[in-house]
DNA sequence: GCGAATGATTATCA
DNA sequence: TGATAATCATTCGC
């Protein structure tokens, strides 16, 4: 403050003729003395001050006067002087840098959820990565993994537009087209950008007409910036707090098992007689799988879990399944006797497929002679001889059964479905066969061909 | 409410 | 990669 008598004090003699609009002692140099230079200075301050009640043209002219005045740099480096010492400094001291290192957290987060970077499936990838945590793909599954996605693509699609928006916002406030500055990729930063060049050439533009420094400019870039940066990053921090909410919610969903509902009887009549024809090599091919999918209206890895829980429950306690077995058995009989009662081409539809090593089977037959009498012997079938088969099949099945006791005999029935079926190793081996029924290439209880295990 | 049954998941192995 | 074994969590019948 103290300089500015000194600066005033310069510019003092000057004289300021030929300037319109200013006081007639002014411009004919009259004012020497300490109390003149004042209220000349007064005087301009009070022009200034009174500027807006004037008329537009008026207005401008004084402007124009006042921009062309010599003492109008001296002065308003006094005045700037004073902003910088008093209300700059105070907003100065409250300044804080920006968290640079939160940002590039959030900015790295968002690339790896996709939700920002470019766009690949709407974050597929973090998507296939929560899916990968489980192993199941039934269609439960995939549904909450598209779920996901799709919420995930709905927080990127919001984010994305918020940030549009900014740079709608700064469209409307016009556009400078001059690109001083190179801020940080990103539609925010782009925007900053165009609303700070287009700030800076406001407040050039009003530094004519009253004080600011180009300090204060510089200082005004540096808040804008920090407003945007502190913009980016709630909107940064609401959209990763978005993704972890609906990530956790979806790992949670995962975590806490789904509700499980049980096949209906159906479907495991028919996978129970499937499991219990090829007992002796209970490994359904990938085309049995997906035939048995399809027949009881679950998926594959459905399927497959069946399978396996079955193969290891009916291991662990074969005594528990023997009337579970005894019953397909029956089944299998009631199904062979009517298969040759009303002729094998009337219930055969199509011809057993021969695929896979683990026998035949086409679920077109699934609950029928072919399959299960195939199955019995628990050789691999052979389309070409279906229709000299049934009957010696049928036969032989009725042997088996007459040897037993029939399958009503629950003691005897039990030796229907041998614990044989698992070898000393825990393997499978034919169980379904009964001695009488021996392949004559093979001796009892050996191990048959197709058993993988 | 309890226990068995059952579908699903996970770790491990060949 | 598929199978096994153990286990979990839910459903179901009593």
């Amino acid at each position: 403050m103290d300089d500015q008598p000194r600066v005033m004090h310069s510019h003092a003699g000057v004289g300021m003729a030929g300037h319109p609009g200013l006081p007639q002692h002014m411009q004919d140099g009259t004012g020497t003395d300490g109390d003149g230079r004042k209220q000349d200075i007064g005087d301009i301050l009070q022009q200034i001050m009174t500027i807006t009640d004037q008329s537009l043209d008026e207005a401008q002219a004084r402007k124009h006067a006042l921009n062309c005045h010599r003492m109008k740099p001296a002065l308003f480096n006094v005045l700037c002087e004073i902003k910088e010492k008093t209300v700059l400094s105070i907003r100065g001291a409250q300044e804080e840098e920006p968290p640079d290192a939160q940002l590039m957290r959030l900015d790295n987060m968002l690339l790896a959820e996709g939700v920002s970077g470019p766009e690949k499936g709407g974050g597929s990838a973090a998507a296939a990565a929560a899916a990968a945590a489980s192993s199941g793909a039934g269609s439960d599954n995939s549904a909450e993994h598209s779920d996901y996605r799709a919420k995930l693509t709905q927080i990127r699609q919001i984010y994305h537009t918020e940030l549009e928006k900014y740079e709608q916002m700064v469209s409307k406030g016009g556009r400078s087209g001059n690109q001083n500055f190179t801020g940080n990729a990103g539609y925010g930063m782009q925007a900053c950008n165009e609303f700070t060049t287009h700030v800076m050439n406001l407040l050039r533009e009003q530094s004519r007409t009253r004080p600011i420094s180009p300090k204060e400019i510089e200082r005004m870039v540096g808040i804008i910036h920090r407003k945007f940066s502190s913009i980016q990053m709630q909107l940064k921090q609401s959209t990763c707090e978005a993704v972890m909410i609906l990530r956790s919610r979806f790992l949670d969903a995962r975590q806490v098992q789904r509700k499980r509902r049980n096949f209906n009887k159906q479907a495991t009549e028919i996978l129970n007689e499937y499991f219990y024809s090829h007992l002796s090599n209970p490994y359904p091919s990938e085309e049995a799988k997906e035939e048995l999918a399809k027949k009881c209206a679950i998926t594959v890895s459905q399927v497959s879990n069946w399978f396996g829980n079955k193969r290891i429950r009916y291991k662990k306690n074969i005594g528990k399944f023997q009337e579970e077995a005894n019953i397909y058995a029956a089944k299998t009989a009631v199904n062979a006797s009517h298969a040759s009662a009303h002729g094998s081409q009337a219930n055969s539809p199509s011809t057993p497929n021969s695929a896979g090593s683990s026998g035949s089977f086409n679920m077109s037959n699934s609950g029928d002679l072919f399959m299960n009498v195939q199955s019995f012997n628990g050789d691999s079938y052979q389309g070409a001889q279906v229709g000299a088969n049934v009957q010696s099949q049928v036969d032989t099945l009725r042997h088996v059964i007459s040897q037993t006791g029939g399958y009503s005999d629950g003691l005897a029935a039990s030796q229907m479905y041998s614990p044989q079926a698992i070898n000393a190793n825990g393997g499978w081996q034919d169980a379904t066969t009964p001695s009488s029924v021996t392949s004559p290439t093979e001796g009892p209880g050996s191990v048959h061909s197709d058993t993988s295990n």
